[in-house]
DNA sequence: CGTCGTTTCGTACATTGTACGATACGCTAC
DNA sequence: GTAGCGTATCGTACAATGTACGAAACGACG
């Protein structure tokens, strides 16, 4: 498992598969391990033989973003809306709690591929369709994705690697303020976060039909 | 103003002094901009003896993520809660707008320095006090965040580095979907993105009053 | 002046992205 | 065959980064 690769015929590179292959190490490395030439050794090549692909390592970065957006439900113009947005936003919680490292990529890259400009496009086309008002779409846009990026951002942020319950690593953090410096954070801590059962995850159901509640196509 | 910097009697270097420069630095030219050594410059100083104030540069990392915690607004437990979470949502966001390199960071250290805790501390305290039960009080906080560091991280992404409007940016991307590819995006984008006067910050006003109207104590 | 704790720094190394140019490969034209 | 050429691979090298290690400079007190 520690060890690289094993020998057999090397498949033909392609950009396809140098880009799949970075998702992949994103995701068992996470970003900071995603490096040229571990990525090499993993595709059983060299460095440098990536570069005949791909121009520069923010083309990669580029290439696993959308990547990772053709994983996420594309909304079909013309359905329901108030279904296909919880559809897509638990589909989008779902791929970046997958993507850990993908949260901080997703809107900063400068240039969106095909996969990213279609899902953004068919989102907005439900919400016009449905009879939502331009202005109406763009706060309803703006409001549910900060909401899902926020809530993935601060999963990803979760110690969660391989650990049964939040307790498990809130309890040595909570030990700290065993004096009374910050009793609020203890309280919820003792009396919420870690109590058995409790998974943030669940935090994100909550929120979102509040949201989807409150909107309206105006 | 693109050389480093003048003579005069080098103040004593301080642990506060190395981070508060770090900051700096990190406002001026961003994250991957900070650096020990440009740090040390910054600092009339040498990389090495950066170190004798700092174990490591992650520790930089944490320290900085604390100062921006304390130029958040920290609500008053006792206070009306909606008065209190709408002033720390704006202050919050108004923070992160200036520290574009934070959002990414502000969750994901390990170690949460005093000013962090403080603020939520505080923040949880002016919910419960307020009559929030435990488990309402998670949701509401959980909420609250999700969309505050959302709206932040979309809004860091944005390109706009002294531009007057969103238009400027826009433009040139939309016009390589003058085909009808993306209808909806150009629909939008023509409608309301490149409309003079729009500004996306004040999308945030919108979602966050739906959300606090949304929030009860339950 | 000597001694010792505090603070500063010079050198060096491993790791990163990638520029540059050489090589190997597979085909077509003679 | 073999000469040539476009496609694909790679070896070497360089600059930039964090930081380990140990030496030096400094300052106060005996």
């Amino acid at each position: 498992m520690g060890t690289t690769n094993d020998d057999g015929p090397r498949t033909a590179l392609t950009r396809d598969r140098v880009l799949r292959a970075a998702l992949a190490l994103a995701d068992r490395d996470g970003l900071a391990g995603l490096t040229i030439r571990t990525l090499a050794q993993e595709l059983d090549s060299k460095p440098m033989s990536l570069y005949y692909y791909v121009a520069t390592k923010d083309q990669i970065l580029d290439g696993i973003v959308d990547l990772v957006f053709a994983e996420v439900h594309l909304p079909v113009v013309g359905n329901p809306w108030r279904q296909e947005m919880e559809h897509r936003a638990r589909s989008m919680r779902a791929v970046l709690a997958r993507h850990r490292w993908a949260v901080g990529l997703l809107e900063s890259r400068a240039a969106p591929g095909p996969a990213t400009l279609r899902h953004h496009d068919a989102t907005l086309g439900t919400l016009r369709r449905a009879g939502f008002s331009l202005r109406a779409t763009a706060h309803a846009y703006a409001l549910l994705d900060s909401y899902i990026y926020g809530f993935a951002l601060q999963e990803a942020a979760l110690p969660l690697a391989g650990v049964d319950s939040v307790a498990e690593v809130a309890a040595p953090i909570m030990e700290r303020f065993a004096d009374g410096q910050y009793p609020w954070m203890v309280e919820i801590a003792e009396g919420v976060v870690m109590q058995p059962g409790y998974d943030f995850a669940e935090e994100f159901e909550h929120g979102l039909e509040l949201i989807l509640d409150a909107i309206t196509p105006h």
